[in-house]
RNA sequence: GCCCGGAUGGCGAAACUGGUAGACGCGGCGGACUUAAAAUCCGCUGUCCUUUCUAGGGCGUGCAGGUUCGAGUCCUGCUCCGGGCACCA
């Protein structure tokens, strides 16, 4: 479909423009603090297959969202980036053949052209990406931060491992319940390694006690929650023997304990710590090894998966009263269990940064001093699994020498997780012009916390859970001011074909690049805004987009012609309220309804100006057209958002007439009326509506309805 | 198993805090303009019944109840779809 202008001509032009004249730039030196507005949205993981539609539908949205804010007289840092490390990257690396260095690179430069071509007012000066050096070098330093801090610890742990792959998994790259390699379908086993963690649980009240505070969907708060698991409970020693229960007074019923296969307590028995019985120590394949004390009182009477194992098992049934809470409160020693573990940060893989320890035989584990870092991680020609981590086999880079004692020493040989690149990213983003620290801390408090975070819901109980319990950590460390980063998120719906999330691996994944070829990245903008509410997503559809393509026609014309005499219109201010309040929530389809509804009254406006700048955060390039066509000085978008100059409660309105709940008229008249006024209306104008006297009861809500009640 | 979200026309959806269900758009049908087409514009478009052709009425938001003057919205019990956690003591 043909418009009346020059799409690609004016897109093109605009874009360049605010390019150079820095538009989406804001001076963070000189910016006054209250008016920051931080709005950021999750930064991608440049994968091969390229940015889809799915993407863009978030971007846009939060896009939009910004440049509203920005009308609203904010001063709006916008910044985007790249989390181009990670084991995606890697396998992807090693399917094809390539090196991953050289793939991120390609990924990386298709991934800019895309974001950049979707027309989001990104402040590219200040990008960032994970795998180079000047920004992994302080994932390096923090972690040497941590280490310092106590939090980093190292300790044996079971990693998931194909034994056909010769390579550690992780648990994502696993199928079916994780026991399946999901590359070559080999059953998994498990290996023990030492590995490094960092202390969350240390955080776990905080990381609790926190969400109450946040401005946050109550879905993310309840994952995280039950993500970080409290328990409140006893732990009851049996002899030596001590178990975790959050039922104390069930302790008289206890007739066995539970416990794991290869638990040293296996086969023996214990005396109750009341009655003095003997308690036999059976082996389940319930109890987790990993939480609580890896024991468990088996209660068959009042627990239904002890009853079942007590049945199978032939073990006896206690039906010995239960305690009263008084004496169920004495029991054993209050104790407070957490699902949620340390965090596992090792891994046994190549594109990654590598961990900044070194390991002596005098000295033990020694961070990499500061001034040392970054540790480059080495251009490997083969990065092909061997068994061990491939930084390993690279023996002139794993020699070294002690910093402190200046023996030699090895390096720690396994990179860090990508999630380490992520939690804490967003304090680089305001410093990236620092290369001597890793944040600045006037700049960090002039813009954090962050004001306005837009993620996907995949991210609540990891990237979310792991950027508070960084900043949480380096507040202790002095190193950051702020304890909750990200103090208010909205989760963006997901845009799903044939009803799956769109991958390369399923096929289904659609690229904005012909539709924008063919009808502009405005068209493509609010076409994907208009089909569902920012937050909900769902099926794609192209449907939408003929509708928006008349919709600008109209515009531009509604612009550009005039006819009739020109007057003010007053149904501004009802969709300027209308279009603002589905702004402030993310509704963008309801926005678009609302200008969709007005355009034609436009035709014969007095300030058609209105139009345009309600248009600017969701069509940028058109509307920076139209305002340029009716003589307005650059730029739309440092234009002030409209605003209403009256509640519109004057206007005649229809009003529904009702007898006894139903539907009977309309009438008109404003909401100002009194209701002697509208029932009056109503009589004269409605015949259903009943005489005076068999009416009981008048209910009337003004502006919306007026209820004669006979019963 | 536990927790959560969702279900509204042929389709995407709207409905502020319980107050006119289906806004807006797509698609469809009919019409205007045109030599014709495209584009554009106008009208109709949940469903059934009655009709003096102008309307009037019944039903209708997954199912069954309930609260209320009034329920898509609140409550109870279900069905289906999607998601999270999962032998977590």
């Amino acid at each position: 479909m043909a418009q009346p202008y020059p799409v690609h001509v004016i897109e093109a032009r605009w874009r360049d423009r605010w390019e150079r004249s820095g538009l989406n730039r804001i001076d963070l030196d000189t910016v006054d603090s209250d008016r920051v507005f931080y709005n950021l949205v999750e930064f991608p993981y440049p994968s091969a297959e390229g940015l889809h539609v799915g993407h863009v539908f978030r971007y846009v949205g939060v896009d939009a969202f910004g440049r509203y804010q920005r009308m609203c007289g904010r001063a709006v840092f916008q910044p985007i980036g790249f989390d181009s490390f990670g084991i995606h990257a890697e396998n992807y690396a090693l399917n094809v053949g390539e090196h991953p260095r050289r793939l991120t690179e390609q990924t990386t430069a298709r991934y800019r052209e895309q974001l950049s071509s979707i027309g989001a007012a990104w402040d590219w000066s200040r990008a960032i990406d994970t795998s180079k050096p000047e920004y992994y070098r302080w994932t390096q330093w923090t972690l040497v931060q941590l280490f310092k801090a106590g939090l980093m610890y190292q300790a044996e742990a079971p990693v998931i491992w194909c034994p056909s792959c010769l390579t550690v998994l992780a648990r994502e790259q696993t199928d079916r319940d994780g026991t399946v390699c999901e590359r070559c379908g080999s059953p998994v086993t498990e290996r023990v390694m030492k590995q490094w963690f960092l202390r969350t649980t240390h955080y776990a009240d905080r990381l609790l006690s926190g969400l109450d505070d946040l401005e946050w969907p109550d879905r993310s708060k309840r994952l995280q929650r039950q993500w970080i698991g409290r328990s409140e409970g006893r732990d009851i020693d049996f002899g030596d023997l001590t178990v975790f229960t959050t039922r104390p007074d069930t302790l008289p019923a206890v007739t066995f304990i539970a416990v794991p296969a290869g638990h040293p307590a296996a086969g023996s028995t214990r005396r109750h710590p009341t009655s003095g019985a003997p308690i036999p120590v059976v082996v389940t394949d319930y109890v987790v090894e990993s939480y609580g004390t890896g024991a468990v009182m088996g209660v068959p009477a009042h627990d239904d998966r002890d009853a079942r194992f007590a049945a199978e098992h032939g073990l006896p049934v206690s039906d010995a009263p239960l305690l009263d809470p008084v004496d169920a409160a004495a029991v054993g020693r209050p104790s407070v269990r957490y699902r949620m573990h340390d965090w596992l940060i090792s891994r046994q893989r190549y594109w990654g940064p590598p961990i900044p320890i070194i390991h002596c035989e005098s000295c033990g584990a020694v961070p990499v001093p500061e001034e040392d870092l970054p540790v480059v991680l080495p251009d490997l020609d083969d990065i092909r699994p061997t068994g061990d981590s491939p930084l390993a086999e690279c023996t002139d880079w794993v020699q070294t020498t002690c910093p402190s004692c200046g023996g030699p020493a090895s390096r720690d040989s396994d990179v860090s997780d990508t999630f380490v690149d992520s939690a804490w990213y967003f304090l680089r983003y305001p410093s990236t012009e620092f290369d001597d620290v890793p944040w600045d801390n006037v700049r960090t408090d002039k813009v954090l916390p962050v004001d306005f975070y837009a993620g996907g819901s995949e991210h609540v109980q990891r990237h979310h859970l792991y950027a508070r319990f960084m900043t949480m950590a380096l507040q202790d460390l002095g190193l950051v001011s702020m304890a909750e980063p990200l103090p208010r998120i909205a989760l963006g719906g997901m845009i799903i074909l044939a009803g799956a999330k769109m991958s390369k691996s399923r096929g289904n994944v659609v690229s904005p690049d012909g539709y924008v070829a063919e009808h502009g990245i405005d068209v493509l903008r609010c076409s994907l805004l208009f089909s569902a509410p920012w937050g909900r997503g769902g099926e794609f559809s192209d449907r939408s987009i003929a509708g928006i393509e008349r919709f600008f026609a109209r515009c531009w014309r509604a612009v550009a012609e005039s006819d009739g005499p020109e007057s003010a219109v007053a149904q501004w201010d009802h969709t300027i309220s209308a279009v603002t309040r589905a702004v402030e929530r993310m509704s963008f389809n309801v926005a678009l309804a609302r200008l969709m509804e007005f355009v034609d009254h436009v035709r014969s406006a007095e300030d058609k100006s209105v139009l345009v700048r309600l248009l600017a955060p969701l069509a940028p390039h058109l509307a920076e057209e139209l305002w340029h066509q009716l003589g307005q000085p650059f730029s739309v978008h440092d234009q002030p958002w409209p605003e209403a100059s009256s509640d519109g409660a004057a206007e005649v309105q229809d009003l529904a007439v009702q007898v006894d709940g139903r539907l009977r008229g309309r009438i008109s008249l404003p909401r100002t009326a009194t209701g002697e006024d509208a029932a009056a209306l109503a009589r004269s104008n409605i015949a259903a509506v009943p005489a005076k006297d068999a009416v009981k009861r008048v209910v009337y809500v003004p502006g919306r309805v007026i209820n004669f009640v006979s019963r």
